[in-house]
DNA sequence: ATGCGGTGGTTACACGTGTCAATGACTCGT
DNA sequence: ACGAGTCATTGACACGTGTAACCACCGCAT
């Protein structure tokens, strides 16, 4: 009584093995092998191939991947180690597309969060589910180390994202500082000086911002002021109300989201917006062209996910140990009324 | 010659294996697999663990997940199927919330876009992985059928997130209807009868737009007109042009980014809001404050990524067959100034 | 009878891991 | 000196799959 009553839960039904088709189909188990890949290798008469297919639907039976990829010595998955911050609307849907167009090459994407782990430390767990390729997308920071790690687990293709490239590893570089720079150069342009940089407050986002807030500094022209800003309307507001203390006469804010929500701040505040300050956002978002006056935005030109998966393809078939560099993404200014 | 030159590419080194590690650190693979687990319930001397420790750090060894979870009989994936439009930034801030409670959790979240594949072809997929859970997002209604099919291939949960429960899963049903009766039920509260729905023209949403619009009509007093509209500029001006010919004296659009897209066309053309149309959305986005005037909107209380992570987790230790059924998402309206 | 080619299927191994049961070495108490 | 214990280590198997190599059979020409 004590042993039956001690786990009130029987052990699952055991899982239909390919052993057990053969079993009920009365043939071997190679057969059923060759029967449900259908090998034409191997010449296996009609009458078996449906008794065989009958089997497995009766049973449900259903391949386990995981054997079979051990046997084949590789796998089809893409690891994607995913950042634990929203990154922002258009990377998102950047990262869903990606997504679907690598499904549509047949391959499994993994998301993989880093968690409190080090370096180190994920670049291991990662290793572990012997990936064909891994997409980095910066948050992480790979050493050339990561990258021998992963490609001696099998990684026949480790591709980064950022704003610089990792020996080893194709690199999709991705030049934040152009953001700024283009920001700047547009407000500098209209004659605008004294510029300030709206840096988010929250964690997880200076690989994109401190970049962009390089690329404005390096602007000709321009002094550039640092506004850490937390998104949210009274972080807005009390930045709004020290405003006029500042001496600006622009803002180039880290994206749209946080242009427009200074923006209005600054309205409620009395501030003209564009003749008393000037603002500019970033990504080009939709939702930009609904407010008064429609804000100004550096649009920046992605890769579609259509593109990145099908380098991701050809940086499997065709692995190389050189570095490989694509520099992507261009970015320009789209004048509207906030400038 | 014509052997060595037929492939330019060598074949990559072997991936290196418990038992490289045994060979080089004088031995048994048995010892290894000790060591590296910190398995307890067999003492090693601590120069052999050392030794063990080095040769694996010195050969780079990752051990194989396929293969460990082969040998254990079971994993810790958890599926995700995922949909191929973008849902809305409430939903997608959402679904990185749990990825990473999941993660917490020591799950491994595998994304899988269903492609093409019809239901029962997704569903044998997805089998394949031999995932621990299932949570599907409710874009593929799953049939019991499916659902047994899961099972039998060793799945320990199920989990629907959907208007709708399917017999042997948990449900978590979100009931998209109430959002809908909540907004039209604001609406008539202020003395408004004749209620624009607005429906994205977007393929893939149907399954959010079309209880919510359900539910819209079920509010007593409400005269409903479906105003099907694309989430694009032309699309809403087009709709604002021939507004007064509607008769129309409030919508409700399927979210706030729809909302504020139609709000801002529909000032264009001169009307007032909320004096002559009333306007809400839904999902209480933050952008639609930043509006004049400030959006009303329907606050959706989504279950956190956390709650829905550790549900799964129950569901996984404790695993039932009988039909679980779990209300979530409460929906309220909140007034601002465009109602 | 003997060899021979084609047909339809099976036997046997490898993939990399975790773990049970067994083995050998060494110490201790009588 | 010898059985009784510890302690450290190992041999062997199982997990589920794909596939190369092999085998039995049959018809047919030598």
């Amino acid at each position: 009584m004590s042993e039956s009553s001690k786990s009130p839960q029987q052990p699952p039904p055991p899982v239909p093995t390919s052993a057990d088709v053969a079993r009920r189909a009365g043939v071997s188990r190679a057969t059923v092998s060759y029967v449900l890949n259908n090998a034409e290798a191997v010449r296996i008469s009609e009458p078996t191939r449906r008794k065989v297919r009958e089997a497995a639907e009766e049973l449900g039976y259903v391949p386990h991947a995981a054997a079979r990829s051990l046997r084949a010595g590789h796998t089809r998955i893409v690891l994607l180690p995913t950042p634990h911050v929203p990154i922002g609307p258009l990377y998102s849907t950047f990262l869903n597309e990606l997504q679907w167009a690598l499904r549509r090459l047949d391959y499994t994407v993994v998301q993989y969060g880093s968690l409190g782990l080090s370096g180190d430390e994920a670049v291991r767990a990662w290793a572990e589910l012997r990936p064909v390729a891994v997409i980095s997308l910066g948050e992480i920071t790979l050493t050339s180390h990561n990258v021998a790690t992963l490609k001696r687990a099998g990684a026949r293709a480790v591709i980064t994202m950022g704003p610089v490239g990792v020996p080893g590893a194709h690199a999709l570089v991705m030049d934040q500082q152009e953001v700024g720079a283009r920001a700047a150069a547009h407000l500098v342009e209209r004659g605008r000086r004294r510029i300030g940089v709206v840096v988010p407050r929250e964690q997880g986002l200076e690989l994109f911002s401190a970049p962009r807030l390089a690329g404005a500094r390096s602007v000709a022209g321009a002094e550039v002021e640092v506004l850490p800003m937390a998104y949210a309307e009274e972080s807005a507001a009390e930045l709004a109300a020290r405003w006029r203390g500042l001496g600006l006469d622009a803002v180039f804010a880290y994206n749209d989201e946080y242009a427009m929500l200074l923006m209005r701040a600054l309205q409620d505040e009395g501030l003209r917006v564009p003749e008393e300050v000037a603002v500019i956002g970033a990504d080009d978002l939709l939702v930009g062209r609904l407010l008064r006056p429609r804000l100004s935005t550096v649009r920046i030109e992605m890769p579609t996910g259509d593109h990145l998966a099908s380098l991701v393809d050809y940086a499997v078939r065709e692995p190389s140990e050189v570095t490989e560099r694509h520099d992507l993404m261009a970015a320009e200014a789209v004048h509207r009324e906030s400038t």
